[in-house]
RNA sequence: GGGAGCAUAGCUCAGCUGGGAGAGCAUCUGCCUUACAAGCAGAGGGUCAUAGGUUCGAGCCCUAUUGUUCCCACCA
């Protein structure tokens, strides 16, 4: 017996995953040495939220994350993951102003902004872990020794830098626009932070009229509360309908303000009724035709969505009331034409849902066009590439169309803009240390209130990470990092920042390759959510099937860029395969007495040997290939099949009789074999499912320490046996038409039978094969000949014909004949069918002159079988007349 | 309004540059064969949404249509 550790007879995980992470830790592995020459292979993991919990979509990320370090760490480039969180500033602040009303009825104003951050900051340092841990038990094999968060020094350091040359380069500027405000979270969104959703409505078509005249003009309206702040009315200039209102004044309803009817051709002419109000404080479009026209900009609310004093009586309502009570008065008072239903679509605040109110204020913008022109370029001309390529389409439609990028929120929790007021002078000083006087006059200053997009942290991860703006050694190393794996749905929050931030700040992309993957839905197809309460926790999935059962539920026919369903089905097969390994490891564990794995001479290896390390071989040249191009699940899968299908099924079969027979030879062939192959196939899974691996390796013959630093499998020349392949592949055809045909029969295996082959391929069929046919088909005996034809009449055996062979089983009391004959005709007319097919392909000209030559062998290959195999079906038919 | 995805077995989905339709689950039949019943051996089941086209050859490429999902923009 070998000294390696036994294998435990049940499977499992949480006995061992654990054991195992913390080994991978003390031992170093996920920190790479900076200095190791080899190329380097660098990934930024995208921050989850610090006070975020895992999910299932982080899951996901993090799994085909992991797969691809692992697999190229163990393919020997100088590998670096590096982890960490993002201080996610709206989504942070929200649940500590909750937490504060909830327990001590406090707001964040009571507080005050020291204090306040003070909590955050305790909140940050209680729950910050939380998710780091939450990536440990899925295996993630981060660095952590270098693990990085948005408002780390470092961080903040890296985003007063760029905030500083993007302000001297004139990039970014302080200016008076409309932006979107979230009345609930109290602070300014930019364009991406808005969400859109259908919503029921009404038009509200209401009578302004004409000063001096009877008439009106009508109105149509989805937002009436805010007539307090139109200054115009806007019809096109170009519209016979209305051009004799151009000049006119109206007298705003209720408010009886005096507003002009203006000229614009923003009006579509023919839609509604012509005229449009304009609120230039409270709706984008309005805006440009406020500026154009020199309007008045009058806001009617406040921050939090109730009404100011420009809505006269209904100052202090909520924006709602309002509507409702203005709604009401205008019809008492004659003025409300007609009220029509109007589903459209509402802006809404992406991360509490409360509609955006669009109003004019006072913010920081990034000045995007000159930005967006090298990231679009860097992804035209291939120097970043989507995977799946047809991202680049959302990515260019967001580039081309992009708009400047509000920066400034109203919130405590996040970097505070580095600008500095004067209080004597009124200077503004932007500036990367902080100041307490002013440089122009020397006077006190104060800092600006507002903090910083979280995206605008988040757009520098993959550079601020490595240390930027020092030169550090990382930096040199690990950037530009080499692949980007991420949800579809930040492509315009994060990937797209990201890489404008690169080229602008490092004169150089973030990244080579943007791997997106899809949604995790649940087993109906729905959007995971809070709201609905269908979210799967990863954590419970782990603590009941194992993360590795996770990983591969997660990675198993995920294609990139699609959403994928995941279901209880799903991780039970997940699990069944994690289970059959360990089970198929431990039989192979059990019969080893080697204490290390050497393949034997070809000239020692049997006819099963020789296949299963051909076929192996072709899937360690199969799965590098998929993994190369972001096949996470093509891979796995034709790892799956084949320790399934191929090893499990047939190759630990065939070996059960050198392995029952402990003094032959051949015994010690068939366990190096055997713990060859295993050894490869944990080798080439450990990326997926890193965990059961490394223990079942642990417990077989190894050289390397740990799995994860031994070298991923590759194709091997001198693995190549095709023509022994091919002769086992005969057997095995042989074997499985037996049992076949004993299953239709209902002959149970308990009941053997005498097999006779008839064959001219006898160094396929020969006597070490003819072992399996009693193991595997149930035969008692087993004799190979030329031919049988005139040992058997029709009733004295079943006749079973394969390409290669034809075999006689001799049980006369339940052959049918007329059963018999029915099948075999049955054969012989698909045979006929399939020979058709290809004679027909063959003997068409163009077909034989375009088609590549080799696939026109293969279909002469396949004639040449079928032509074998009608034959044997016509002998036997034959025979039965 | 612009763009994209999807439509393949009862269900969920693979199918990579065009070359004889696949898996898992479910169903049916037979097996506790000393690694595994979370298993083994078999079986049934598909006009690859529809209509055209390109090609020697189309699930795959092109065009149109239908259904469905998503992204972006948004007309008050």
């Amino acid at each position: 017996m070998n000294s390696y550790n036994e294998l435990p007879k049940v499977y499992s995980p949480s006995e061992f995953e654990d054991r195992i992470y913390q080994n991978w830790c003390d031992k170093g592995y996920f920190t790479p040495d900076v200095n190791d020459p080899a190329p380097s292979f660098s990934v930024v993991i995208p921050p989850p939220n610090v006070t975020g919990q895992l999910h299932m979509g982080h899951a996901l990320d993090e799994t085909l994350q992991d797969i691809l370090v692992r697999y190229k760490r163990m393919q020997g480039f100088n590998t670096l993951w590096v982890p960490g969180t993002d201080h996610a500033g709206i989504a942070t602040q929200i649940k500590v102003e909750e937490q504060l009303r909830v327990n001590e009825g406090l707001s964040r104003y009571d507080l005050g902004r020291e204090k306040f951050l003070e909590r955050v900051w305790d909140w940050k340092h209680q729950y910050g872990n939380r998710i780091i841990s939450q990536l440990k038990k899925l295996g993630a094999s981060c660095d952590w020794s270098r693990e990085r968060f948005t408002m780390d020094e470092g961080c903040s350091h890296a985003v007063r830098e760029v905030f500083v040359n993007l302000y001297d380069k004139g990039l970014i500027y302080r200016g008076y626009r409309i932006i979107n405000w979230c009345p609930h979270c109290l602070t300014a969104l930019s364009d991406a932070e808005v969400e859109y959703k259908d919503q029921p409505g009404h038009f509200w078509h209401i009578k302004y009229p004409i000063k001096g005249e009877d008439g009106y003009v009508e109105i149509a309206t989805t937002r009436p509360e805010t007539m307090f702040g139109d200054t115009a009315v806007a019809v096109n200039p170009d519209d016979e309908a209305t051009k004799h209102l151009i000049g006119k004044t109206l007298i705003l309803p209720i408010v009886g303000r005096e507003i002009p009817v203006i000229a614009d051709d923003y009006v579509e002419i023919g839609f509604g009724t012509g005229c449009v109000k304009i609120t230039p404080a409270h709706d984008p479009n309005d805006f440009l035709v406020g500026q154009r026209h020199n309007l008045e900009q009058i806001k009617v609310m406040n921050d939090d969505a109730t009404m100011n004093a420009y809505a006269g009586k209904y100052e202090g309502m909520d924006r709602y009331a309002c509507r409702k009570a203005l709604v009401a008065d205008l019809e008492a008072e004659g003025y409300l034409v007609k009220t029509v239903p109007h589903d459209h679509n509402v802006g809404v605040c992406y991360r509490c849902g409360t509609t955006v109110e669009p109003l004019t204020s006072d913010q920081w913008f990034v000045k995007m066009k000159p930005l967006a022109e090298p990231a679009i370029e860097a992804v035209e001309n291939g120097s970043i590439n989507f995977v799946p390529e047809r991202f680049s389409k959302n990515y260019f439609n967001w580039m081309n169309n992009i708009l400047d990028w509000c920066i400034s929120r109203q919130l405590w929790w996040g970097h505070r803009i580095p600008a500095f007021y004067c209080d004597d002078c009124g200077e503004m000083t932007v500036s990367k240390e902080d100041i307490t006087v002013c440089p122009k006059c020397g006077g006190k200053v104060h800092q600006d209130n507002d903090v910083l997009d979280t995206w605008f942290s988040s757009a520098l991860w993959p550079f601020s990470t490595l240390g930027w703006p020092e030169q550090t050694a990382d930096l040199a190393k690990y950037y530009p990092t080499s692949v980007l794996v991420t949800g579809y749905d930040i492509i315009t929050f994060w990937v797209s920042r990201m890489i404008f931030s690169g080229l602008e700040h490092m004169d150089e992309k973030p990244f080579s390759t943007v791997f997106i993957h899809g949604l995790v839905r649940d087993a109906q197809g729905r959007k995971m959510s809070k709201s609905l309460g269908n979210g799967i926790d990863p954590l419970e999935i782990i603590d009941k099937y194992g993360a590795d059962a996770l990983r591969f539920a997660l990675a198993t026919g995920n294609s990139p860029g699609n959403d994928m369903r995941f279901s209880d089905e799903k991780i039970e097969a997940a699990r069944n395969f994690a289970n059959k390994l360990w089970n198929a490891s431990r039989f192979v564990r059990m019969n080893l007495t080697i204490d290390e794995i050497k393949l034997p001479e070809a000239d020692k290896l049997s006819a099963e040997d020789k296949w299963i390390l051909h076929e192996f071989n072709k899937l360690a040249a199969s799965v590098p290939a998929s993994l190369d191009k972001f096949e996470v699940g093509v891979a796995l899968s034709t790892i799956y099949d084949f320790t399934w299908d191929v090893f499990c099924d047939w190759y630990i079969e065939l070996c059960k009789i050198r392995l029952n027979d402990k003094e032959s030879e051949g015994n010690s062939v068939a366990q190096n074999v055997l713990a060859y192959v295993l050894t490869g196939i944990l080798k080439l899974l450990h990326p997926f499912m890193p965990f059961i691996t490394e223990e079942i390796y642990q417990a077989l013959p190894h050289d390397v320490e740990s799995i994860m630093i031994s070298s991923y499998p590759a194709a091997d020349f001198s693995l190549v046996f095709e023509a022994d392949a091919e002769r086992m592949n005969k057997v095995i055809t042989a074997i499985k038409a037996i049992r076949a045909r004993r299953n239709e029969m209902n002959v149970p295996p308990s009941r053997k039978a005498k097999v006779y082959i008839a064959t001219k391929y006898t160094d396929a069929f020969n006597e070490s094969s003819a072992v399996f046919f009693s193991r595997l088909a149930s035969a008692s005996e087993v004799e190979i000949g030329e031919s049988f034809d005139s040992a058997f009449s029709a009733d004295d055996a079943v006749r079973i014909v394969t390409d290669s062979a034809t075999l006689f089983l001799p049980l006369s009391d339940i052959v049918d004949t007329e059963k018999e004959r029915a099948r075999l005709e049955g054969e012989q007319k698909k045979l006929a069918g399939e020979i058709e097919r290809i004679d027909k392909k063959l003997s068409n000209e163009g077909f034989v002159a375009k088609a590549p030559a080799a696939v026109v062998e293969g279909e002469k290959a396949k004639l040449a079988k079928y032509r074998e195999n009608l034959e044997g079906v016509l002998a036997a038919l034959a025979k039965l007349k």
